[in-house]
DNA sequence: TTCAAAGTGTAGCCAAAGCTACATTATGTA
DNA sequence: TACATAATGTAGCTTTGGCTACACTTTGAA
């Protein structure tokens, strides 16, 4: 066998310490998890304000996916208290489903806003920020829309 | 049964067109499956640059999870051609998977200094740019670096 | 040369989030 | 009222990405 001497990690020269890109990960994971417990209660809440009432089919239609999938995300939902739930009936938000939501919503404009004052169209932005405004921090957030009122006073 | 007239979707009234939402939401779906991937071949060659060669524990640490994660996850990357692995040795990416990295890192490099140029602390940029990079697209990097250019001439 | 420790691999469990196919319930209209 | 259709629910499959527990290789030092 070769003796190919390891060397004893020289920590000094990473260049992202492992432990700050490591912690990093975890929370994107963390917030991955939760991500589509946002994307539901704020589809919910629109339809709501729009429609009236969320049905399964509505929110499938909005979220790109079968009324089969909805179906099993909704009873975790109920499960972690967002949303109440009985068969063949409308789809209710609990006060911390509409909590979540309306931090959601407003979440939501910022960051669009944001994009849109870059420059970036509005279709873009929209885009982008389905998958931006998930792990906004809320510091971010902050430097987000002091810019915006620093450049359109 | 109550005759409630279910309104016959008055598709005007709705704030983001469900077609719009639901293709950004599939969009941001497509992302997250080539999220993992992202974060490995940037890790992996972070590790070669750093280290000489990236191993699997290394790459566990790095990442926050278990080597038995790292395992599986490496197979599936062998499978689309990203790494080359051989049982016992050390971990090299393709001519792909090093395209991909160095994309990655670009990318990475350039979010970064734009959540710091907004006034935000390092440590929190890189937390957040973790979850936000893989989620810009061409047009919203484009401006972030104009942007940068800009503010710093 | 041996052998313990470190690294690597494998088996098998779990939950989330997709899906198709099929069963059941509501609803509006004929 | 009856019934076709739309909406909803259920069974069961897949992939991904976590995990623990245990087995096998490498490696360096005694």
């Amino acid at each position: 066998m070769p003796t190919v001497k390891k060397l004893p990690r020289p920590a000094a020269k990473t260049v992202r310490p492992s432990a700050l890109q490591a912690e990093s990960l975890r929370q994107t994971r963390r917030e991955h998890a939760s991500e589509t417990a946002e994307d539901y209660v704020e589809a919910i809440a629109d339809l709501a304000a729009s429609q009236g009432e969320a049905r399964v089919v509505d929110l499938a239609r909005r979220l790109g996916v079968t009324h089969v999938t909805v179906n099993r995300t909704l009873a975790r939902l109920q499960r972690e208290g967002y949303v109440r739930v009985q068969p063949y009936r409308a789809i209710f938000l609990t006060d911390s489903g509409r909590v979540l939501a309306a931090d959601c919503h407003h979440r939501h404009g910022i960051v669009v806003a944001f994009l849109c004052s870059l420059g970036i169209p509005e279709k873009a932005a929209e885009i982008d920020a389905e998958g931006i405004e998930h792990h906004v921090s809320p510091a971010t957030l902050a430097a987000f829309a002091r810019q915006l009122k620093a450049n359109k006073p």
